[in-house]
DNA sequence: TTATCCAAGGTTAGCGATAACCTTAAAGCT
DNA sequence: AGCTTTAAGGTTATCGCTAACCTTGGATAA
């Protein structure tokens, strides 16, 4: 590689050939303090022409004050996750922040890492996921913080300053209420790694409770190896009606899943939603359908990662800010052309 | 807000409390240097028992080596950069490196903002997305950076130190082969938004080209303000098809835009390949796919982003590296059962 | 006239770490 | 015994920048 790089310029080569101090180059380009116009443009005549560039390391560590915002999302290549990371840099980046990006891929042990690397960045703020389980270590060090830290995703607990997420308990007693309101009684769930989503186990767990409480026994087609995508739901699917012919209404984990789901039940003849119901979560497949629209509870993914990004710089401006921020869920009915 | 935030501790308080200097502990901490093993394990003990916590940045300006890798992507949510992505981060993080995400949204004017902003955050090195226009401000930019530099995507151009993606010249050829080879002559490209991505604007000249020298006039049905997705693609196939009505083969900017116009095509009644043969790109469609299966070119996304990672990781040890890695493509047959 | 104020800019002292070198006492060598 | 070596740790001087305070000379006020 070329080893000829060029050398850094800092503050005090810029001071020199503008015939000031470090402080007032400095002043200059923060726009603080009082230099005359003269100076200010003899300033950033030398910083322009000398090419210099500001080291941020130094500046945040000098000022204790940084403009990094450290996100931790369980998955970057899950467009629900990275839609609510859009949401995010929307409002950051025109403030000046930079978003620090880590990927935990639902791993508790990543996420204490991942925690502590951030942190030893001095961030202005942390946004966590809040569907998955926190290791104790992960607590000891999110207590020792010294920022702000929001829970994105999941507004049913609050163990940060603030969440902003759907409440996945009322999504699942809106499925819930779906299928009563349909008259349907032989319900089931279809789900995957639910051992490592928190939140999808609260769906899972308000679904089984409402329809418990209406005297309806909910049968669940689970596993944990298997990815939550399109082929899965297939699969799951296609157990589930083979050990439960009677079933007439299905709940999937997310929308990939369902969409496999649909795949075996039209090839198996089983009109939906005729024969059977079927609901899936996210309202992904809503944005991409061509012609197939399923049926899904419609979660403001984007909205999310404004609503968390907001409450994050009202907080660094000590404003006072509610505990959370509740996404409203809509339960979005489909159409049953299938067809791409 | 809690606004009793605990008190940072430093190097200083961890040797006051294991009684020995700052410089002992930090010799401990990073395991260098000589220091006996009784000393070692009370430094250690007493950073556990204050929660000492490293400050990255002051450790970064002081030995001007960081951990840092700065990426910059032009969508998050575009399931092909973030798998890119993907990799990146599965190579570099076991490393103990951090990577710095930026969305330049294809918009050359935020690229230049943010190389600007994560250079100044003195990354051990920066990934680029190679195929947008890189505007002269971003060039000079680049030209004063002090870290490797390499090129995500494309390796038709080598402006940086390496290289690792398609040849999208390669693919654009590789598509006129296929419809060559079957014997067609009447061949439309569909795509969006081509002015931003100079990557797919290469594979449609390098079609047109291919095609050209076969004696073929490229049909080309395009449009700058709708996006790549299925929506667009099936806008578009049914213009393209009612304008040129005896096209035979249409290849797609991408899958998503392929799956778009398969739907349209099917509901045409115009059969897949018999009638009209269709050929998407990126092979996003292969794995979530359950029935239909586009023909297109498989693009070996995660293995891009780890094969650059490792090229960034040996320069970064000074290390000879080649120009570019190429990426294979393979151009995967599918099948036509339209059903999700 | 003299005290006051302010615009314009400079000085000093860190921020929290590390590189590079220095010290010291005990051990080893001849 | 006298010299070298080494293990174990300490000192000093930055890294590049900013907070907080200080200086100065002219304008303004009393």
């Amino acid at each position: 590689m070329d080893s000829e790089r060029p050398k850094t310029v800092t503050l005090a080569e810029v001071a020199g050939k503008a015939g000031v101090s470090k402080m007032t180059v400095s002043k200059v380009l923060r726009e603080v303090g009082n230099i005359s116009q003269e100076t200010r443009q003899r300033v950033r005549q030398a910083a322009h022409e000398l090419g210099y560039l500001p080291n941020s390391l130094a500046g945040t560590l000098s000022s204790r004050r940084s403009r990094i915002v450290a996100v931790i999302i369980p998955s970057i290549s899950d467009i629900v996750y990275a839609e609510v990371l859009s949401g995010v840099n929307a409002i950051l980046r025109p403030k000046g922040f930079q978003t620090f990006i880590g990927e935990s891929q639902f791993d508790p042990s990543v996420e204490v890492d991942l925690i502590r690397a951030m942190l030893s960045f001095q961030p202005a703020g942390l946004l966590l996921n809040g569907g998955m389980a926190r290791s104790a270590d992960a607590q000891a060090l999110l207590a020792r913080r010294n920022c702000p830290a929001i829970q994105l995703w999941d507004c049913d607990r609050h163990a940060l300053d603030f969440s902003a997420g759907p409440s996945h308990e009322e999504a699942g007693r809106l499925v819930a209420n779906h299928f009563l309101d349909r008259g349907l009684k032989r319900i089931a769930y279809v789900g995957a790694e639910l051992d490592k989503d928190l939140s999808a186990r609260r769906r899972h767990l308000a679904l089984k409770s409402s329809l418990a409480a209406a005297g309806i026994d909910l049968v669940s087609m689970t596993c944990e190896d298997r990815p939550r995508q399109a082929v899965t739901g297939r699969f799951l699917t296609e157990q589930l009606m083979r050990m439960h012919p009677e079933i007439d209404g299905i709940h999937f984990l997310n929308d990939a899943m369902a969409l496999g789901g649909l795949s075996y039940l039209h090839q198996a003849g089983l009109p939906v939603p005729e024969r059977i119901s079927v609901v899936g979560f996210n309202g992904t497949s809503l944005a991409n359908a061509v012609r197939t629209r399923l049926t899904t509870i419609d979660v403001p993914r984007t909205e999310i990662g404004e609503k968390a990004a907001q409450a994050l710089l009202q907080m660094m401006e000590a404003e006072p800010v509610p505990d959370f921020w509740q996404a409203r869920l809509e339960l979005v009915q489909g159409n049953t052309t299938l067809a791409i």
